[in-house]
DNA sequence: ACCTGAACACCGTTCAAGT
DNA sequence: ACCTGAACACCGTTCAAGT
């Protein structure tokens, strides 16, 4: 059983016909606990409540998850994979167009998945810096992050951005797109002003970028 | 009894004499709170290891604060209290200087405030952002916002910033600032890179809010 | 292999009662 | 005015037992 396999279906899960006393109840698990998360927050998530959901025993959950951090790692898990492979489109439909604007839909997608899902983004990088963090969840949160690094990669390659250490290069714009999405997330932005930030914020972060 | 007065006191708190059965208990308790935040995380807090820790019952946190949740949103005011402060000092230490220099104090005490209490800054924003949250809570906030939105205010009057609503005009250059921070309360950039990121992140946010 | 039900040690909150 | 102690309804975790 692979925690990737249960990611990458848990957006397009359907819940047909009630899996009593057994059935994928690790994947519904994922997906009642992620609608917790993000109505009630990581604080309030019980597992007893979402086993009475499900209509399974308070035990049960036990067998697939070892116990209540487990489980948010196997979310937080799921959540860098969906991340990746939403980066990694936006990258690839504006592959080929000119830097800035590949840069503006990286941006567009990450603050968008923040927009979405701010308790889920909070929780991944709350896992992930936690110490006991799983090498699975490392290496999900690091072939996220290859994404906009491919990005800078390519970008030197062509000469629109100044040579060295990609992430030393690129983090001060990082931390730009970051805290537009952290901000987004928790209501400090309004979505009406939102797009014309990303596109203010690439316009210097591009210009700060260029070789001189 | 007001929690202005019980935040402004919070640090410079002795802790002389155990309170035994009265006392200043509110105070003491915000406190631990403070440290159990930042060392295991708002959800791992608990009230009832809080009154033990202290020595008073489990009900007695009652007396002085109606819940968790209001607990945690004392802190939270209390925080904004000492950000307030902070921000306020830096500005005033660098009074008179270019504009740059102003913007980089306020940088830094941001970002220092992010990386001494994470968790506390965190909580102050999650607070802040929840619908129930108190108009003491919400007026320390603005409060707190006052000081970055002083700084470009006079800035645009000496010239160094283009006209305009404030709050829009220094939204990008906030942004970055509070990304930064938030990637360091996250652990996400090493300490020692910290001061050259926040150089160069003024650097270009000075260069987008001159006027042309 | 997967799930149940009872048990244990915790928790937040409430409330009558004490000083 | 401030605190205690018992009570209640929850929780996460464990484990023998069921199918």
């Amino acid at each position: 059983m692979s925690l990737s396999t249960r990611g990458g279906t848990l957006g397009a899960m359907t819940v047909a016909a009630r899996p009593y006393h057994h059935g994928n109840l690790a994947a519904t698990l994922l997906e009642h606990a992620e609608r917790a998360l993000e109505e009630r927050g990581a604080g309030e998530l019980s597992l007893r409540e979402l086993a009475r959901e499900i209509g399974v025993s308070h035990a049960a959950p036990r067998r697939h998850f070892a116990d209540k951090q487990a489980l948010l790692a196997a979310l937080a898990e799921s959540g860098f994979e969906r991340l990746e492979a939403t980066l990694a489109g936006a990258v690839s439909e504006a592959a080929g167009r000119p830097f800035e604007e590949r840069l503006t839909a990286l941006a567009r997608a990450y603050v968008g998945f923040a927009v979405e899902r701010p308790a889920l983004l909070e929780l991944m990088y709350a896992t992930k810096h936690d110490p006991a963090a799983s090498d699975r969840l490392r290496e999900a949160a690091t072939r996220t992050f290859a994404i906009p690094l491919g990005v800078i990669t390519d970008a030197q390659e062509t000469g629109d951005v100044v040579p060295g250490d990609p992430e030393a290069v690129g983090i001060a714009a990082w931390a730009t797109i970051h805290g537009i999405a952290s901000m987004s997330g928790s209501g400090m932005l309004a979505p009406a002003e939102l797009d014309a930030l990303v596109a203010v914020a690439i316009e210097r972060a591009v210009l700060g970028l260029r070789p001189r």
